[in-house]
DNA sequence: CAGCATCCCCCAAGATACTG
DNA sequence: CAGTATCTTGGGGGATGCTG
């Protein structure tokens, strides 16, 4: 196992929950999971610029391990994979949708007052 | 400086506000902050069994320097210093309760899982 | 009391190349 | 197409000691 071999004790439920979002993509890789419900490998691979295949992956089976992913095969020739969120990843969603809203007003925040400056 | 020159561009919300929460102790000094209105130096040293002072002072200036954490410095002697919640952290700490939330239940399910076992 | 200065280690993450 | 395998590195974070 390449990964993070932490998954608890934690000190209260915040510390669980970045446990399991902690990951430069991974909070990306939720929300295009929720935005398009299905994706294959390489969708979501130019669904996110920069990332490397082997970080995405590498995401992936953490969060398939943490419940919060499910990875369905099909078995042809050229292979498919496709990922989608479970229900635990639904719902981890959800939770993340107000810290979105306050990032994207620090954001707009960043931006006027950069505005100001230029 | 000594931390992380990003702060922005951002692709989407919530990876603003990841990249102020980024940090092995700052959601929990957000909330010991947010318990206490208002704590010393030393009070949030001993609320974080673990943290070094080097980690503690390091998180607490970027995340004055990110708007969410006030300093107030009185020149007696011993020294104290005051550390508090700003505007901008206390909605930040907010919008992180639904993670929070989230996080104590996955807690809880991997304890009753836990327990099947042993 | 509330820090600052150093040294050091580990690992998340990047780069590159190869495969069923 | 959907991955593996291997090497390398940047910097987050720990430990220790010193200071106004």
């Amino acid at each position: 196992m390449t990964s993070n071999p932490r998954r608890g004790p934690y000190i209260c439920g915040i510390d669980a929950a970045m446990d399991v979002v902690t990951g430069k993509w991974k909070s990306l890789i939720l929300w295009e999971l929720d935005n398009h419900g299905t994706r294959r490998f390489g969708e979501l691979k130019r669904g996110l610029p920069g990332v490397s295949e082997k970080m995405l992956i590498q995401h992936l089976r953490e969060m398939e391990q943490d419940g919060l992913v499910h990875r369905e095969v099909y078995r042809e020739v050229p292979p498919r994979v496709e990922y989608s969120l479970t229900e635990h990843g639904t719902t981890l969603n959800d939770a993340l949708r107000p810290l979105g809203a306050w990032g994207t007003k620090r954001s707009q925040r960043l931006a006027a007052e950069h505005e100001l400056v230029s």
